[in-house]
DNA sequence: GATGAATGAGCTTTCATTCAT
DNA sequence: AATGAATGAAAGCTCATTCAT
């Protein structure tokens, strides 16, 4: 709130090009999880990552362009921890289920960060599009549920109903877990959650 | 200091206090459903109702009080929504589930409305509080839960964890179908949620 | 700073005219000792006072009326506060310094308030003409001491510079005094600065 | 949300920081000293400094911050001009009085600018605080007054009561003086007002 | 007399982005 | 690559005052 007066300039360290990216990735990463992408300004990413105004343009193209170099790595990571280690319909739907859980109880706030953008890429131009990259970060599953349909493991459900149904209790378990008003043991809740999206969809 | 004396009076159609109110709000939610809250500007406002900045100011704290004062509607019209005919486990629970997928199918833009504004809850100090305003208006079978625990018809679930189970699905689908990103008639909807929900909890 | 939004009404007491008046002049005295007349809204002072804004105007002609109003009878006090019991230049100065004193430490915030407006009477134009109305009141003595100087009583000094010299301590210590940077007791100070008016300007 | 992208550059004169700094400052003191501190804008600023909103902005932290760093080079000169060339307790004082004569009539305009912020400090929480700092530029002579007092060269009077005695003829003239009642010439006012302070306070 | 809705210019401040150096 | 001053539209909000009822 209280603007630092014409901050004399303290020696910065003297970074290569991919630290320099690097950091300010990292710093962005911080204030949009502390205090949301909207109220992130580029001058706090420039005061956390040391970075100047400047380079930070010089590297990205933007606000948008930051949040949505960071929504990959963190689609990467949610579809990591949701690979099945067997390709049984039911190996698949609840590492889907599970590891969106096990994901989200891990990076509580990484988690949010998404949903916001989620939510902002309803209205806000920048982020079209961004709402597909998630939805196939979150619906690994969404390629094998036709292949499972096909041989009879499955409802016949429509995707987005399907999708619902598998994932939908977890998503909304990890939004009241990752605001605080949740609190279940981790291990208990992936499994929970895992078995529920399997047999939500069972034949 | 002397701040300039009003120069012409155009005077605007006159409307009672009450009217003038209304004719805010009006404008206010067709606005927030428009382009959504962030995007919309007290300006907006001001010509969507046909008020000056001044008496949107004389009815209303501001953005964020319209705001919530439309969410109150929207949470009321919801919990109509869901009220069941009957006091079974069974009745009470479908009616939630299929009522907030009824309710959502028929009001989608409210739907976004409130999602937005739940987002934003999570970081702006403004809506703090709202969070609970919504979880209850959604889980109007949050204090019939407990219950119907007693009475051995539902499963031993956390109460967040049984919450996410009947609602989750229906919600996490109604974020698809209000983005179009679904396509479902809604009357089937209604009832695959509605069954969807007693089916993950039933004991 | 937040302001209520649509008020509900509440019935307001029936007051006479006069009364009205008065219970206007009231607040907005309140008001202004309380938080300064710049930060004074005319909305504090309906509060304060239960009048309506139109109410307000329709007795008074405007914040600035009211300020002036209230000055009025500020320097009424004042002024029977500096009167000296004998006609002597010595009584009439010490009363003059004496009593400037007396009052503004039995009505800090009316001094502070007076202050104010003076000070701000330099560059608001709605103020001119209060600086004479004020240097009246802290000067009753300036009509006599001409008369004391034909009869070689006080020294031979212009105007400004006497009137300085005997009551320019005792307006700097009520400013000490007001903010509450100096504790003396009154009665002692009361004395002090009569008998430094007196030996300032004495032949 | 996304803001606009600057259009048309219309590159203004490229100054250096400091340069610019000191050119709104500059603009921000003609101003504040023609009109006021409250009736100032800083629309006003930027159009007297040739800088845009957002440089002074981007200098300062706001209207209040300009004035307190004018404010701490006012007390600065102020200072400067009443050291005495002794160390006497008579030398001292009277180069404390006659030095706040001297500046205040040679910068009238500067005089009647730290009068309004120092009243407007007492109400203003943007500017607590520099009452002390206004105080301690005053009174340099303040840490003296107990060597001299224990020296035997002065009264025994609470420092407020000393200080009032020794200063307060002064600034009251000054306001006289700057407000245009008061015209007296400048160099037999330091003199009289230096030697009533010694006179009202020597042993 | 009384009411309070209406006015609207004007305020301070924000901030994503550009670009001369 | 790096810098950080500069941009300026636009935001939310204030408030003395007017006037139809």
């Amino acid at each position: 709130m209280a603007r630092a007066a014409a901050k004399k300039v303290k020696p910065r360290k003297r970074l290569t090009g991919d630290e320099r990216r690097e950091s300010i990735l990292e710093a962005a990463l911080g204030c949009f999880l502390e205090k949301g992408y909207i109220a992130t300004t580029i001058n706090d990413i420039r005061e956390a990552s040391g970075a100047t105004t400047g380079s930070i343009y010089h590297f990205f193209d933007g606000k948008g362009a930051l949040a949505m170099a960071l929504l990959e790595d963190a689609v990467a990571g949610w579809s990591g921890e949701s690979t099945a280690t067997s390709e049984t319909p039911e190996a698949v739907i609840k590492a889907s289920a599970g590891g969106l859980v096990s994901w989200g109880l891990k990076n509580p706030e990484l988690f949010r960060f998404t949903d916001e953008i989620r939510t902002l890429a309803v209205t806000a131009p920048e982020f079209a599009g961004i709402a597909d990259t998630l939805a196939e970060g979150q619906g690994s599953a969404s390629a094998s549920y036709s292949k499972f349909l096909k041989a009879k493991k499955v409802k016949d459900l429509p995707w987005p109903v399907a999708h619902s149904m598998m994932l939908g209790p977890a998503y909304n378990f990890l939004r009241l877990a990752t605001t605080g008003r949740a609190r279940v043991a981790a291990k208990r809740a992936v499994e929970i959650f895992a078995d529920a999206a399997w047999a939500a969809v069972k034949a």
